[in-house]
DNA sequence: ATTACTATCTCACGAGTAC
DNA sequence: TGTACTCGTGAGATAGTAA
């Protein structure tokens, strides 16, 4: 019981898709070999070899040939499609980050809660963050790529202001998750004075405090991401 | 832009698996090969030319090696996915029977108008069939194939019977349509007079008057079959 | 026109091994 | 441990051609 080669699978999937499955449809090696942009020589092994291992069944009336496909041959395409709908439909769909808390609740705890921010975040996040952002030191190289990858994907933007002072930047939010449990926010400022390594999160609560945490704490942050179409 | 190799679907397929679409996944190739069954060579290779052709994106952090999939790679196995998906879900589910309607319905019409049929068939299809059966004289080989792959199928039973004259054997009973118009029962028969070429169908009104047709006709019927599990 | 043989070529794979 | 090179083998594809 040899099993499916792969490369028979688009074949099979061609018979399928004229309708093999119960009926004899008549099929010639040529048409099927540009189907499958393969030469009529290969789409005729091909069928050989299907035939040979029980996945179809041919029927010669004069010089035409049509094709069958038996239930050995449903059963192992079959089997094929559901190792990649488990694959695809099993994989998560966020992006994670790993590392652990650093201090640093001062200063953007004093940028977070002017006013020109808390209205936008008020109106935007639904709530006003607690003053003081969630330093997190990513762990390893492939975080502070997930950064940037994030950094791609479409975010709530909070508008830079200014006031008699200065002017302030934008702020990108993204709905977070920290230890899969407490719902926060990660935020990409267009100015800041941490390097690549480190990512900052609100949340409505003090975040150290829900999770009972403290620095030095490993944790992991989930972004989910919408699957392209 | 060159295309997805076909022996690199179930590569690309395991990284999904493990997760590797948003998030950098650590790897190794035996590892990796393990997994598609194949050699850690093979793996490595699997690897080298996926990322050559921008499907997977790899990042070293010292001795280790991380792998991602890239949104290109993302479509390729969707698309690839969706090929199957639509040639598994449009395969339609019937076994079709063309043929030629010849006349006949002299005898087939008088057992079936017998009490010990009439009964069951009023019971089991909820109609007394019209008195005569429709006789079909099928145009190819295949379609006799069809009709022995039909008997493999699990039917409607009508049992036989006996009187004091003889015995009546049984009847095997399909739900069929008739030129993908009307309902009919297509019926396999213990004892038939016919050879393997003839079906027999039966209605609940006179099918050659409802479909307009004739003894000569060419005609369609579908017997719809249960796609197995 | 078909299908499928033989010969040839390419390339996928695995063994051995360097790093 | 790792990855990925070279090289040999054989499977898969194509060209040419027979039936």
């Amino acid at each position: 019981m040899p099993e499916l080669k792969i490369q028979h699978i688009l074949t099979l999937a061609e018979l399928f898709a004229k309708g093999a499955r119960y009926n004899f449809i008549p099929i010639t090696t040529s048409s099927l070999g540009k189907s499958i942009r393969k030469s009529q020589q290969a789409a005729s092994k091909h069928l050989l070899e299907l035939e040979a291992s029980g996945y179809i069944e041919r029927l010669r009336s004069g010089p035409k040939v049509s094709v069958r496909i038996t239930t050995r041959g449903h059963a192992e395409i079959s089997k094929i499609f559901s190792i990649l709908k488990v694959s695809l439909e099993t994989s998560p769909s966020y992006i994670e980050f790993k590392g652990a808390i650093i201090s640093g609740m001062g200063e953007g705890a004093y940028y977070m809660s002017l006013k020109g921010y808390a209205k936008q975040f008020k109106a935007k996040l639904g709530y006003v963050p607690f003053p003081g952002t969630l330093n997190v030191k990513l762990k390893d190289k492939e975080f502070i790529e997930a950064k940037r990858t994030l950094d791609a994907y479409p975010a709530m933007m909070i508008n830079g202001f200014s006031d008699d002072k200065r002017t302030y930047g934008w702020v990108k939010c993204y709905p977070a998750r920290v230890n899969n449990l407490i719902d926060a926010a990660l935020i990409l400022l267009e100015r800041t004075h941490h390097d690549d390594s480190v990512i900052e999160l609100i949340s409505k609560d003090n975040i150290k405090k829900s999770t009972k945490l403290s620095t030095g704490s490993q944790i992991s942050i989930r972004v989910p991401i919408k699957p392209s179409p």
